[in-house]
DNA sequence: CTTTAAACATACTTATAAAGTATGAATTCG
DNA sequence: CGAATTCATACTTTATAAGTATGTTTAAAG
C-alpha cells in the first residue's frame, strides 16, 4: 500500500540554483567555467553544461566560449532572482494543469480546490521572486546543520 | 532543449482532495459509496479506492463493508486539514532530500539554498494544515472560471 | 443461510518524465 | 593552427506516477 507523488524539486532547479549561487560567490576572477562548478559542487559536468545553457538561453548568465572562457552573471546578484532561476530551467511555476488552462476547469468543485492550489502557487511564487541571488549569498547557514 | 522538473501536485493529492470534498458536500445521507464518488468526479473507480484506502488507513475516513456501505468521514469537515488529507496520501510535505536528511547536507552552500527550500516547504505546510475541508467546502469559486 | 454489494488487499502493467550520457560542431584565444 | 571552451541535439537509463486486474473479506438484506 504505497503512498503517491511526492512533489520534490527536481534536480535542474536545485542545482541550477548552486551554480548561479556559485557564480555569484566566485566571479570576481573573470569567467567561470562548468568543469570547475561542477568539480566544486559535485555534480556532473555534461548535466549542468545542459542546465546551463537553459540560464543562458533565459539571458542569466552570459557564455565565453574558447580557451579562458566561461560563464559570467548577465547581471548583478542583487538582481537576479531564485524565481527567474527557477523559470529559467522549468518553466512558470504551475502546480497544477488546470492553473495554466482554466478550460479544463469544467466542475464546479474542481474550481473550489483550484483556489486553493492557486492561493499555494502564487505565495510560492511571490516567495521566490521576492529573493535575491545577493539574498542567498549574504545569508548565514545555521551552525546545527553546517558542515564544512 | 527541453525544460526540466515540473514540480506538479500528483493525481493522488487532487483526487483524494475531490473526494474529501464530495463527502464532506454529500455525507448528510449516509455512507457513500466510491463508485458514486468516481462518477460524479470523473475519476476511475479503482484508483480512487486505491486512494480512500490510505485515507482510511490515516483515519480521516471510515470504512462500511457490505450492501449498504461506503464510506464516511471520520470527523467533522472543519476539523479536516488539507495538510492532513495531503500526508495521509504522501507523506510528510518535503520539498527536497536534504529536509529529511540534513546528514546528506555537506557542503556550506547547499546549506544556503536549503534554507530557502526550508522556508518555502514550511509556508505551503502552514497554508494546506490551516485550510480546513469546510473552508473549502463554504468558499465561493469566481464566476470568471465557473462552468457548471 | 444464501445471495449480493460493498470495502479491502496485493500484485501487476503501462506511460511519462526526470536524470544523465554521448557525440560532435562552432567559436575564440594564444 | 591547435587546444579549450561553449553550444546543440539526440539518445539512454532509471524512477515513479498512474492506472488495472484479480481476488478476498465482511455484513446487510431477502
Amino acid at each position: 500500500m504505497k503512498k503517491g507523488g511526492e512533489m520534490k524539486l527536481s534536480t535542474t532547479i536545485r542545482y541550477g540554483t548552486r551554480l548561479m549561487l556559485d557564480m555569484a560567490e566566485n566571479q570576481q576572477n573573470g569567467p567561470i567555467r562548468i568543469r570547475t562548478i561542477a568539480k566544486r559542487q559535485g555534480i556532473s559536468e555534461k548535466y549542468l553544461e545542459k542546465i546551463v545553457r537553459l540560464l543562458r538561453k533565459a539571458g542569466l548568465v552570459d557564455g565565453l566560449r574558447g580557451p579562458g572562457g566561461g560563464y559570467v552573471l548577465a547581471s548583478s546578484p542583487d538582481s537576479i532572482t531564485l524565481g527567474e532561476i527557477l523559470e529559467a530551467v522549468q518553466g512558470k511555476i504551475e502546480l497544477c494543469p488546470c492553473l495554466g488552462e482554466p478550460e479544463k476547469c469544467e466542475k464546479h468543485q474542481y474550481c473550489k480546490t483550484r483556489m486553493v492550489w492557486n492561493d499555494i502557487n502564487h505565495a510560492v511564487s511571490t516567495r521566490l521572486h521576492s529573493t535575491t541571488l545577493a539574498d542567498l549569498r549574504d545569508s548565514v547557514c545555521p551552525a546545527e546543520t553546517r558542515m564544512e
